[in-house]
RNA sequence: CGGGGCGUAGCUCAGCCUGGUAGAGUACUGCGUUCGGGACGCAGGUGUCGGAGGUUCAAAUCCUCUCGCCCCGACCA
């Protein structure tokens, strides 16, 4: 592609609206523009890339032998009525009317028109296995977009769904997909992990994300670096703590903590360690009052925490009053009459400091069994850095992570809903064993520059840079001989398959190498006059620090091995 | 949805408090100088001041309503 044909459209100030980097360098690279909250156009330079992106998991996807399809953005209401989620899906999902004033909503997925699609289709147990999938837009009605690309309103993903006559099937597909997903993300050239994840509301028995490492990530995975173990830190469990609970060897005693509330304030106070204390969090189960305890130094795992005593909600300030007499900030678990769920490491805790249950007031060498009831105990708590491994093997890091993957095992809780049967071997009518796979395209865009940039732009992997090499040419309409050994190269590295940038665009150098390095194009080769009286050119990688010189002739060869071994 | 903030040239922003004929930088067009890391000079074009209503002799500026956007939180994956 010669810049001149090319849309090229850098910005030297960053709009006000983006925050993160890979928002602001997507469109001080002229990648995307906005166009609604939330809603992008994708300008030439960053299709490329969401195209490229694409075609690896196409590829990826055809050779673990799923098939492509393409299902339609816009879908009956009824089929979302049938499978329970027109109701259940809340106003994320878009809904819209005909003219003729029956119901329609943009899809945020497909499994409702693939599992109809499959009860059409699929009457046979002799055409299973089967999975489909398609690389599609999408529409959620976020309710705050933000982030750019990364957490759009409308974005692109490759979404796949494969039928089973068996669970056995299913979990051989769950785990060819955990290879595929592998295999597309390394190809990508990107660093990330694939993680143990909750299910969630979507069910099932098994379920695992793909995540970009970046530091700024939304979510934090543990991790074991001995046994590789991973896991989303909503998951991760943690493990009671080997020593058992030592006796009490203080008395209990009342301190004045005017105006301290959080534990940080009252362990500063009292010039004791933030382990020594016990916050007690207060919420609403089914209408009753619960305390939970966790150390000082923890935080509330809310999704343990919904396992462990079920749907719950944050105790409003009049409820704490009216259950423990005093407000948020001085409660605790001693002299009140009130369920009490422990986390682990607080139910191993001798002589701990909590809330005394009166304003200003907490509690120093409190003890279980003495001075409050033995609590139920549940692990409660998000894993930290340091703490062992759930598998018993080494101890856990944290990292943060991108989430550009997802694969769960549904079983047949589409089918089952959807009544899509088929006949099995011995003629009986069964729902079909489900699985589906989802990649987000566009947010492996923005993923990819969040873990890969500095400060003159975007750092591109070679798989997915709009272009692979840009030839920069000084002087390109002024000197003929820097033109035609510009245009001759262009023209050599286009018919060795190399995907070239010709940067023939009347400019000075340093506007052709600020845009090349902003772009993210990994590969430069320049061409001045200079050099070509020696007959070299000029290259550099976009991460080198020093361009090197090479023989003009040798150039498209070492592209080559560049490319073909980043 | 709750809290905060912002809408003025393509972009970044000043002007608003204290009402008086719309500004800077950048980008864009032309000419000249320059030409290996976002050059310089001169000249030029650029606006429903987000929208509607009101107050006023006079509104970008004050008041009311409204729309859009951004950030934080909650929600979701």
């Amino acid at each position: 592609m010669r810049a001149s044909h090319f849309l090229v459209t850098t910005l030297k100030e960053v709009p006000a609206e983006a925050e993160v980097i890979s928002h602001r360098l997507m469109l001080r690279a002229g990648l995307i523009r906005r166009l609604a909250a939330g809603v992008y156009t994708w300008l030439p330079a960053g299709l490329r890339v969401q195209r490229k992106v694409e075609q690896i998991v196409r590829e990826e996807m055809n050779r673990a032998g799923a098939v492509e399809l393409v299902m339609p953005v816009v879908q009956p209401a009824e089929l979302w009525q049938e499978s329970g989620r027109w109701n259940a899906y809340g106003p994320e999902l878009l809904r819209f009317k005909d003219r003729h004033e029956r119901d329609f909503v943009i899809q945020p997925t497909s499994e409702e028109v693939i599992t109809d699609l499959a009860r059409g289709e699929l009457k046979s147990y002799r055409k299973l296995p089967v999975h489909l999938y398609q690389i599609q837009t999408k529409f959620r009605d976020e309710r705050r977009p933000r982030f750019g690309i990364m957490r759009g309103r409308e974005f692109v993903m490759k979404d796949g769904y494969s039928f089973h006559a068996s669970y056995e099937d299913l979990q051989r597909e769950y785990r060819n997909m955990h290879d595929t997903y592998t295999r597309i993300f390394t190809r990508l050239g990107l660093r990330f992990r694939a993680v143990a994840a909750d299910p969630g509301a979507i069910g099932g028995t098994g379920s695992h994300e793909f995540h970009v490492l970046a530091d700024s990530g939304e979510d934090a995975i543990a991790w074991s670096p001995e046994s590789q173990y991973a896991a989303n830190v909503e998951l991760a469990e943690a493990l009671a703590p080997q020593e058992e609970r030592k006796a009490p060897s203080e008395e209990l005693r009342k301190v004045a903590t005017p105006g301290k509330k959080t534990c940080e304030e009252v362990a500063a106070l009292l010039k004791l360690p933030l382990q020594r204390t016990v916050k007690s969090v207060a919420v609403v189960h089914d209408g009753r009052f619960v305390l939970l305890l966790i150390r000082g130094d923890h935080t509330l795992n809310e999704i343990k925490t919904q396992k462990a005593v079920g749907a719950f909600r944050f105790a409003s300030e009049k409820e704490i009053e009216a259950a423990l007499g005093c407000k948020p900030g001085s409660i605790g678990p001693v002299g009140k009459a009130v369920q009490v769920v422990a986390d682990r490491s607080v139910a191993a805790m001798s002589d701990f400091v909590c809330g005394a249950n009166e304003e200003g007031f907490h509690l120093t060498g409190a003890n279980f069994g003495r001075d409050a009831p033995e609590p139920e105990v549940a692990d409660l708590r998000n894993v930290v850095a340091g703490d062992p491994s759930p598998d018993g093997k080494g101890r856990l890091e944290i990292l943060r992570g991108i989430e550009v993957g997802h694969i769960f095992q549904l079983r047949t809780k589409y089918s089952a809903a959807m009544k899509a049967v088929f006949l099995n071997e011995a003629g009986e009518l069964k729902p079909f064993e489900m699985g589906c796979y989802g990649i987000g395209v566009t947010r492996i865009v923005a993923a990819a520059i969040e873990q890969n940039h500095d400060e003159r732009g975007i750092v591109f992997p070679a798989p997915i840079a709009p272009f692979e090499v840009s030839v920069v040419p000084i002087g390109y309409h002024k000197a003929a001989p820097v033109r035609e050994a510009a245009d001759r190269l262009y023209a050599e590295l286009r018919a060795a398959g190399i995907d070239a940038f010709l940067d023939d665009r009347d400019e000075r150098p340093g506007v052709l190498f600020a845009d090349n390095d902003l772009m993210g194009i990994p590969h430069r080769v320049v061409l001045s006059e200079r050099g070509l009286g020696a007959g070299t050119a000029e290259y550099k990688g976009r991460r080198d620090d020093k361009p090197q010189d090479v023989p003009l002739a040798e150039v498209p060869g070492r592209l080559k091995d560049k490319l073909a071994a980043p």
